[in-house]
DNA sequence: TTTCGACATGTCACTCATGGAATGTCGTCC
DNA sequence: GGACGACATTCCATGAGTGACATGTCGAAA
């Protein structure tokens, strides 16, 4: 559902083609929305059916250049100030959780320490991310950095909650004296 | 993909109708992976089908009681120890974030405060939960309470975080001198 | 000049998820 | 004994996401 506005959201900020839009999803919008060429080339066409964005263009190779229109425009601007966002639910790192005690005990720490690992790395490689682009002091470069900024405090949470998670298990169920 | 471990997951806990796993699914996982009957019913089905579980007993009303196979026991344990959780990455709240400057600043601050919030009342709802239920020392709650921890930890980053990018926008660009 | 990589769009088949509706049964309370 | 709520399953339409495949063009370098 929210495909659709964020075509827009990039055709907001100047027309561009699908491959274009599809190279941007690949560099910035990937981490919070990632999209194949069947899924863009299938809302642009639906977007300009419903005219919400219109080719301004035609240039070599077949290419298309979309451009974002008024009413595309209020589209953008409603979605943006007043629907919900909808809260991610879905998780199935959480749900592994849920069934721990299935497990042998060492196999549930395993788990959980896997789980602290894989959100060190994660935060490595968004800190990474953060050196090598995003420098910049343009528009989509600051708020990048905001999101970023979430990825960051999102994954460190995740690693402390893990290890707390650890602990847990270790005080509840010490292990069998030999 | 997850829902037919869910539903495993569930059914090695012993064996329940269709009926009985929709209401456990709506106490203790739709937090984490919430699931209508259609696609409950469905897996059910197709899990019958390939051997995962088996009809243990029929009810009255046409009560089909499922159990868990050694086959669906397997399966299970390799979901739980050999596949790596899929890190979630949709997010249309962060999505927003990104094309904030297509909006006016009072807007864009608005949706920052809107969204700390949100996870404020997301994590007084877990607090609220915390006190009324799971306070059983069943593996369910024990795991459960881990992973509404996960929850409340979670929330309060994003707070946090929305709060930090309010700071962020009103530092940046300071509202013109009347 | 040919060839290769980047550019560029499009289709198909499949699975997952959502939400709603239809259908019927059993037990209990009045 | 009738009405009602809880129990219980199944079907269907729609839309979103995935991944593979098909097709073709242009520019530059070897």
């Amino acid at each position: 559902m929210s495909l659709r506005h964020a075509v827009l959201g990039l055709l907001a900020g100047g027309p561009a083609s699908g491959y274009d839009l599809l190279r941007t999803f690949d560099l910035s919008l990937a981490n919070v929305w990632p999209a194949t060429q069947s899924q863009l080339y299938g809302e642009l066409g639906k977007l300009e059916k419903g005219g919400l964005v219109a080719v301004a263009a035609e240039g070599p190779r077949g290419r298309k250049e979309y451009a974002i229109t008024d009413a595309g425009r209020d589209e953008l601007h409603h979605w943006l100030t007043e629907v919900e966002p909808t809260q991610v639910r879905r998780s199935d790192m959480l749900l592994r959780v849920f069934f721990l005690d299935r497990l042998e005990r060492d196999e549930a720490l395993a788990y959980l320490r896997r789980q602290a690992e894989l959100a060190a790395e994660r935060h490595e490689r968004l800190v990474e991310l953060g050196r090598t682009v995003a420098q910049g002091d343009d528009p989509l470069s600051v708020y990048g950095r905001i999101a970023m900024e979430w990825g960051l405090r999102a994954s460190a949470t995740q690693r402390a909650w893990a290890e707390w998670a650890q602990e847990q298990l270790a005080e509840r169920q010490p292990p069998a004296a030999p």
